[in-house]
DNA sequence: TTGTGATTTCGCAATTATGCGAAATCGTCC
DNA sequence: GGACGATTTCGCATAATTGCGAAATCACAA
């Protein structure tokens, strides 16, 4: 997966309704006009959300009927989103030294 | 964490230089001077990038001389980023029915 | 206390994202 | 085959992001 791959990805998630239309999805799929609900927008502004998350490989569509329904193709989101809820720090051993230097003015 | 916190983070890496910080990052922490040339771009605009990953949480920095130190603060990311490099599909049991009906047009 | 290097803050112009309604598609059901 | 319901595409106005150089800080050495 490239760096613009993974770039869209998160580019993708960082959006409040489509981080929550794929949290929704976690407990399951779900039809477009489900997803309108809970993102609480029109129509076309989620039908345009649910294809950049489509895009970005996030999720995945399937017309079953005259519906289409969405679910997550990415298996590791919902382990992050429980991460999330548990941050701490990390430490590094670089010490002072290990920067480069001689940097002039802007 | 809200979700608007958690929104936070997602932006913050869905920027290719973004992204590409946190990840040098991965392998401890660095001066600003280091991300200037991992990033590719200006002075200013790279603090500006520090700043928002700062913001959002991702990162931590530490001023130590006249440098200023930045690494990792959310110990998961690099487990996603490993993970986002073997993609996999998930099923879900919700049939046809268990969608909501009656919607009228836009 | 002046100078210098490292970093941030401040406007500014250009690009991109967002949300909406209207119109276009696409299946399904008389 | 026409109407209808579900969804997407299009065009547009507004808001947010991005990248840059100039100026401002901040720490330290001479």
């Amino acid at each position: 997966m490239t760096l613009k791959q993974r770039t869209a990805v998160f580019k993708a998630l960082g959006h409040p309704a489509r981080l929550r239309i794929v949290e929704a999805l976690d407990g399951g799929e779900r039809c477009v006009q489900d997803l309108v609900q809970i993102a609480g927008l029109g129509w076309s502004t989620v039908s345009r959300h649910l294809s950049v998350l489509k895009q970005a490989g996030v999720l995945d569509d399937e017309k079953r009927g005259q519906q289409v329904f969405y679910r997550v193709k990415l298996p590791c989101l919902s382990e992050l989103t429980r991460c999330l809820d548990r941050p701490s720090s990390r430490r590094s051993s670089c010490g002072t030294e290990g920067c480069s230097t001689g940097r002039r003015r802007d």
